[in-house]
DNA sequence: CTTGCCGGGTT
DNA sequence: AACCCGGCAAG
């Protein structure tokens, strides 16, 4: 797996919704569970299992570690873990979500050998660079001296870049647009939104420290007392490269470069993982799950599908734009989930549109390894811990299924239906009144069964008298 | 659909 | 105030 997409992912926040999903649904949902599994002198595995199953699955998966204890950065993903649960349990409602969570992983378990990372424990400058990256993924605010103790040396300044593809463009733009939408929130609060140079610097950070992890494929995680400098870790030996080779060997096939092996020994270019992140546009539509790579395509899609507009004409009024959501597809789970599924290699091309709905009601049998966040929660807790490799938008409330959340204390007003972050963050979605909102006074429903339920109507005198003039029942109160 | 109950009407 | 009920929202 990849640490780029968690913390990329991460630090550009949830979304969804969301969320939810939360998407928002982009939902958040959450799910890599991290079981740290530590063999004996030997290399550290860290498993990642891209699970956004249900949290009593997650749990157990979680418990069932063999025992394992969590090592410090393990700690911090729990963290993570947990928030995302949380998440996930606000936003269980979410139709979004729920069918982003799939409960049958491929990863679970360990399947799927591909979702097994390498980890070297050689290099602890790695383990805080990571764990500084991971507290930077669940939103924390990091003090700049954390950030700025990292050694220079440590920044993977990318050598040698050549001039992208159109793909990494996109990817790219999607990148940039994600992150100074939600960075200023998520890594640097006391920005305004509307400076850009933070901003800017903050996706760039995200992008080297993605890079950094990426490229180099061995992050350290501490495990011991390893009295190494810090210095900027050797290539990995031959055996860890093979194994790395072969666990991303998938990728290779779904993004076509015909360069791939190179920067794994020797050359730290970022090649592998820039094309993995591909945005996809979802449309939202009921009982539509139609993805498409392109913004424009789907806007047709659904200008001449379901708003019954004339094709030729690229008449928009922009209302298409409620019908869809940005969604960002970890083509490497997705490839990997895939391939571990299916014999046969997957399709060299770009992101068909065949491939399956990744946020919809997959069925467990072809789950891909892949997350989904929908969080559509707009809080700032739910966008502080997305730890999801697929990044969902959901851009407009009332698209995202409504998350009842059970009421906590009582007396306390039922919250209108939770707003998709990313109505804050797109700048078309209108600043329009909350829908209906009711005055808010109304009662949560009560657990206990009142006179009504209790008595019946046969016995109607039995009822306390609120109940017999149908107002709040005195006997029976939560 | 049932249930709980708010809001408002009638006595 | 006691009583009744239309209608809404949640499940």
């Amino acid at each position: 797996m990849d640490a780029r997409y968690i913390l990329e992912q991460s630090s550009v926040g949830t979304r969804v919704g969301g969320a939810d999903f939360n998407c928002r649904a982009g939902r958040s949902v959450l799910c890599d569970t991290r079981v740290p599994t530590v063999e004996k002198n030997g290399p550290v595995f860290y498993k990642l299992v891209m699970d956004g199953g249900s949290v009593p699955e997650v749990k157990s998966e979680r418990t069932s570690s063999k025992g394992n204890e969590l090592s410090p950065g393990g700690r911090i993903l729990h963290d993570v873990e947990k928030t995302g649960l949380e998440d996930q349990k606000d936003t269980g409602s979410s139709g979004i979500l729920k069918r982003a969570s799939p409960t049958h992983c491929p990863g679970i378990n360990g399947q799927l050998p591909g979702v097994f990372m390498h980890l070297d424990i050689r290099n602890p400058g790695k383990q805080a660079e990571l764990a500084n990256n991971l507290r930077a993924a669940q939103g924390r605010i990091i003090p700049p001296t954390a950030i700025q103790s990292l050694p220079s040396s440590h920044i993977p300044v990318p050598r040698n870049r050549k001039p992208s593809g159109h793909a990494d463009k996109e990817v790219m733009a999607a990148t940039v647009l994600t992150s100074l939408s939600t960075s200023p929130l998520v890594l640097n609060p006391s920005s305004a939104p509307t400076v850009p140079e933070p901003a800017s610097r903050a996706w760039k950070d995200v992008l080297s420290n993605s890079y950094s992890s990426s490229t180099s494929g061995n992050w350290s995680w501490d495990t011991s007392d390893q009295s190494v400098p810090s210095t900027p870790s050797p290539p990995l030996s031959n055996d860890t490269n093979k194994t790395f080779l072969h666990l991303t060997q998938g990728d290779d096939v779904i993004e076509d470069v015909p360069e791939s092996t190179h920067f794994m020994f020797e050359d730290p270019i970022p090649r592998k993982r820039k094309n993995s992140m591909k945005v996809m546009f979802k449309c939202l539509w009921k009982n539509c799950e139609k993805v498409l790579s392109t913004s424009s395509g789907i806007q047709r899609h659904i200008r001449t599908v379901h708003l019954g507009r004339n094709c030729d004409s690229d008449y928009s009024d922009g209302e298409e734009d409620f019908y869809y959501s940005e969604i960002e597809v970890n083509m490497d789970s997705l490839t990997e989930g895939l391939s571990s599924l299916t014999p046969t290699s997957p399709t060299t091309s770009g992101p068909p549109p065949v491939f399956p709905p990744p946020l919809t009601a997959v069925p467990h049998s072809e789950h891909i390894n892949m997350n989904g966040s929908h969080s559509h929660a707009p809080t700032l807790l739910s966008q502080s811990a997305p730890s999801t490799l697929c990044h969902i938008r959901t851009d407009h409330a009332y698209q995202g299924p409504v998350t009842h959340v059970r009421t906590v204390s009582i007396g306390e007003k039922r919250q209108p239906a939770a707003i998709t972050h990313t109505t804050v963050i797109k700048n078309h979605a209108l600043i329009t009144p909350p829908p209906k909102s009711t005055p808010g006074t109304r009662k949560p429903r009560g657990e206990a069964k009142k006179c009504r339920k209790v008595y019946g109507m046969e016995k109607r005198d039995m009822w306390c008298t609120a109940c017999r003039w149908k107002k709040a029942c005195q006997r029976f109160t939560d």
